[in-house]
DNA sequence: ACGTAACTGTAGCCTATTTAACGTTTTTTA
DNA sequence: TAAAAAACGTTAAATAGGCTACAGTTACGT
C-alpha cells in the first residue's frame, strides 16, 4: 500500500551543501542491490519507492513527495534495499554521507531534521505492515482516501494497474472491488479516470 | 513474521551516559500510544516487539536481541507506535532525547552508529513487507530458517501459537503446514518440541 | 497438588482472491 | 502514424487460507 505522506521538513537551508541532480519521468534514482552513498532530498516532482521480493514480486512502497528524503537505507555504503524511480521530472539533492556527518558537526541541528525524517520513514513502513491486517476493500479504500488528501482533490490518477501494485492486490480484485463502488455510487468512473463521489463511505470502511 | 537480527553495534561506550532499568518478564517497556522520549538500547534479554493495527489486530514485528535499539520512534516526543514487551528479564539503558543531542555533539561518532541501527530497524521493517508477498508455507519457511540460524541450532523454541503470531497466519494454518512437513520427513515433532531436519528445503521454498 | 488457562490435533465448511484466458481499448514509441 | 506495448473489462474455475468447533494435553499459579 502506498501512502503519500506530507509531512514536511525544513531542509532548504542546507540544500547548498548537496549536490543538484535531475532525472527524467520513469529514470531510475538507484536500483535495489546497488550499492549507495549518502542519500537523497527530494526537492521537485515525485518518486515512487519500489522493493522486489525475494519471490520476485514487485510492491509498491510509497510515493515520495517533495522535502523528503530517499534513500536513507544506503547512508553507509550499504547496498540500497528498495527502488526509487522518478514519476515525474524531479530535481534532487543528494548528500553524501561524509558531507553530512562533517555538516552535521557544524550544524547540530541537523541531527533532529535527520532523525524526523527518518522516524517517518519507519512509520510509513510500519502503516505499510498493518495494513495487510486489512481487507482487500479496506486497503484499497485506505489508498485511494490517502491519495485523495494528498492531491487535494477527490479524482484518481493512477490506473487500476497501479493501485493494485500500491496493494499488493490482483488487477483483477481491484477491478472487483472499483465496479461494485461504482454500482453502489461511490465512485463514477468515466474513460478510466475515477471520481470518488463518497469519500466518508470510504472513511467509515476504515476506523 | 517476526525475524532475529543479529547485526552488532557498538554500544557499550556511551553506557555510561544512558540510564540503566530493569524490566522482567513479559514487563511492558513501553505501549503503543504512549508518549515516549528517546530511545533505549537493549543491553541484556530479550524484547518482542509488536504493533497493533487500526483493525486490532496484533502482529509481532521482530525480536530485539542485546545491542539493538528499540522505541526509537519516539526520539522526538512522538508516541510510540509499537509496544515493546520484555521476553526475558532484560536490562536496557535509556537514552533522552536532549542527553543523546548533547552527546552526539561531543562525539560525533554516535551518529554513525545510530543511523546504522536505524536502518537496520528499517530493513526489518522492510523484510517484514516483502514476506506478505509469500505464501504461508513460504511464509513459515523464511520465519523457522531465520530462527535456527539465530539459535545456531535445528531445535525449534516457538511455540504453533507464536509461530501463527509472527507471520499473522493463523494458528491452523501453522498446524496444517507443520503436519504437511512432518509427513515429508522435513521437521520431526516430539513432545511439541520441532526439530528441522531438511533445512536446505526450507531454503529452497523461499531462494 | 489441583484447577484453570493456554496450547495442540483434527475435521469440515466457506469465501475471498488468485489464476487463466481473451478480446478490446488506450497509450507509447519508433 | 502505424505497430507494439500496456492497460482494461469480464467471466469462469481452482484454491488457499480463514473461521468454527471441540476434545485432549501441557504448563502454571497459588
Amino acid at each position: 500500500m502506498v501512502t503519500v505522506y506530507e509531512e514536511v521538513f525544513h531542509w532548504e537551508n542546507y540544500l547548498k551543501y548537496g549536490t543538484r541532480q535531475f532525472f527524467r519521468k520513469k529514470e531510475c534514482i538507484y536500483k535495489q542491490g546497488e550499492y549507495g552513498e549518502g542519500f537523497y532530498y527530494l526537492h521537485k516532482g515525485l518518486v515512487r519507492i519500489v522493493t522486489e521480493s525475494a519471490a520476485g514480486k514487485e510492491n509498491m512502497l510509497n510515493i515520495v513527495i517533495p522535502n523528503q528524503l530517499l534513500g536513507v537505507q544506503s547512508l553507509d555504503q550499504k547496498t540500497h534495499f528498495t527502488t526509487a524511480i522518478a514519476v515525474k521530472d524531479s530535481v534532487v539533492y543528494h548528500f553524501s554521507a561524509d558531507e553530512f556527518r562533517q555538516l552535521m558537526i557544524t550544524h547540530p541541528e541537523l541531527f533532529k531534521l535527520f532523525s524526523k525524517s527518518v522516524i517517518h520513514k519507519m512509520k510509513i513502513l510500519l502503516d505499510r505492515i498493518n495494513l495487510n491486517a486489512l481487507t482487500s476493500e479496506q486497503k484499497l479504500a485506505v489508498l485511494l482516501h490517502n491519495i485523495c488528501d494528498e492531491f487535494k482533490n477527490y479524482e484518481i490518477p493512477i490506473s487500476q494497474q497501479d493501485l493494485a501494485c500500491c496493494t499488493g492486490l490482483t488487477r483483477i480484485t481491484v477491478y472487483k472491488v472499483l465496479k461494485q463502488w461504482q454500482e453502489a455510487g461511490i465512485i463514477e468512473i468515466d474513460k478510466r479516470k475515477y471520481f470518488i463521489k463518497k469519500p466518508d463511505f470510504l472513511r467509515n470502511l476504515v476506523s
